[in-house]
DNA sequence: CGCTATAGTTCTATTTTAGAACTGTCAATC
DNA sequence: GATTGACAGTTCTAAAATAGAACTATAGCG
C-alpha cells in the first residue's frame, strides 16, 4: 500500500496516520511542541538526515500541521510553527508520552514531567468521554458504521426495512 | 537514526515511537482493537503484505504489546490479543482516530462511530488533567527535566547548591 | 487424490532512508 | 576583499525496508 492510498481510506485512523504515521513526523512534532521552529534546530536534535527533514517538514506543511513562515528577508530564513491543526495533534502526543511514562520507562524514572500552569502541578493525561464524563477502556466501546464508511450509507439505505431478507 | 536507537533515547515519545511509531503497526493496532486476531484477517482487511505482518506481529509481541496464543492444535494455529499493555494503547489510538475525525473527514462524515455503552452515546475522547480535571492545551503545560532525563539527575545533584557560578 | 484454510517463509524488484558532501545567500570579521 | 560562519536546504551513493507474488507445511473434507 502507498502513502496516498491511506489517505483514501475510509478511517480516521489511517487518515491520519497518512500524516503523522512515521517516525519521524511524529519526532518533528514533539519537538514543535517543545518550542523548536528551525531547520537546523530540529536537525541538531533529532539527528534526522537533512534531506528527509526537509521531506517531512514539506510533507507537514502540505497537510496544514505545519505553517512556513519567513522570520527574515535577506537571506530568506524561514521557521515552522504548529497551526491550530497541528495544535490539536496535542492530545495524540501527550498520550504517546504517557504511554511511554508507564510502560517504557528505566529504573532511573520518567525523562521528562508535565507540569499544567492551570492548576500548578505534574499530571498525567486522562482520556474521558465527552458525554459523561467518564474514563473509556476499549472494552466499553462499541464501534459503528458512520456516514462516511465505505458504502455504509448506500446499502444501509437500501436494505433497512428489508434487512432480515 | 536506527530504529533500536529511538529505544534507547531518553524519551517516552521516542521510546514508544519505537514500538509503534510506523503506520502499519498503528493499523495492525487499529484491527486489534476491532476484535481481529488472526493472521489472515489482518492481512485481508490491512492489504499488508504478509512478509510485514509476520515482521510486524513478531515486534509487537516482543514488546509485550499483544500475546500470541495458540487456539488450535494440529496444525497449530496461533492469534494475537493485546495484553494490558497493548490495551493500554487505546488512548493513543483513540486520539488519533478523534484527531482524523476533526480533521481529515470529507463531505461525507466520519467514518465510524463510537458508542461508549456504559453512557450509551456517541462520543468524543477529551484529554484531561489527572490533577484538575480540566481539558489541557499544549500552551498551558511546562515540561521539566525529570529523573530518567539524560543527565540531569547528575548535573543537578552536584551543581544545585552552586547553581549560580 | 485434489481442494480449501491457516500461518507463515522465500524470492526479486522497487522504494525509502542513511550518511555525507555540496550549494547559495548574507553578515560579520580579518 | 577574501574568509568564516549561520542558515536552509539539495544532491549524491550505498544500505535498508517494502511491495508483490509465489511457495511451504499441516490438516480436514468429499
Amino acid at each position: 500500500m502507498k502513502w496516498d492510498a491511506l489517505e483514501e481510506e475510509p478511517c480516521s485512523l489511517a487518515r491520519t496516520v497518512a500524516v503523522i504515521g512515521d517516525r519521524w513526523s511524529l519526532m518533528i512534532l514533539r519537538e514543535c511542541f517543545l518550542r523548536k521552529r528551525r531547520f537546523d534546530a530540529f536537525q541538531a536534535s533529532l539527528g534526522i538526515t537533512r534531506h528527509l527533514l526537509a521531506d517531512r517538514l514539506k510533507k507537514l506543511v502540505r497537510f496544514g500541521v505545519l505553517r512556513r513562515i519567513p522570520y527574515m528577508e535577506a537571506p530568506k530564513r524561514y521557521e515552522y510553527i504548529l497551526t491550530q491543526k497541528g495544535l490539536d495533534l496535542y492530545p495524540i502526543i501527550m498520550s504517546i508520552v504517557h504511554w511511554g511514562n508507564i510502560h517504557m520507562v528505566d529504573s532511573r524514572g520518567r525523562p521528562m514531567l508535565h507540569e499544567h500552569k492551570t492548576c500548578g502541578k505534574y499530571f498525567d493525561p486522562l482520556m474521558i468521554c465527552s458525554e459523561c464524563g467518564e474514563p473509556v477502556l476499549a472494552k466499553e466501546v462499541h464501534v459503528h458504521p458512520g456516514p462516511g464508511a465505505r458504502e455504509a450509507v448506500a446499502s444501509k439505505g437500501r436494505k433497512t426495512k428489508a434487512s432480515a431478507a
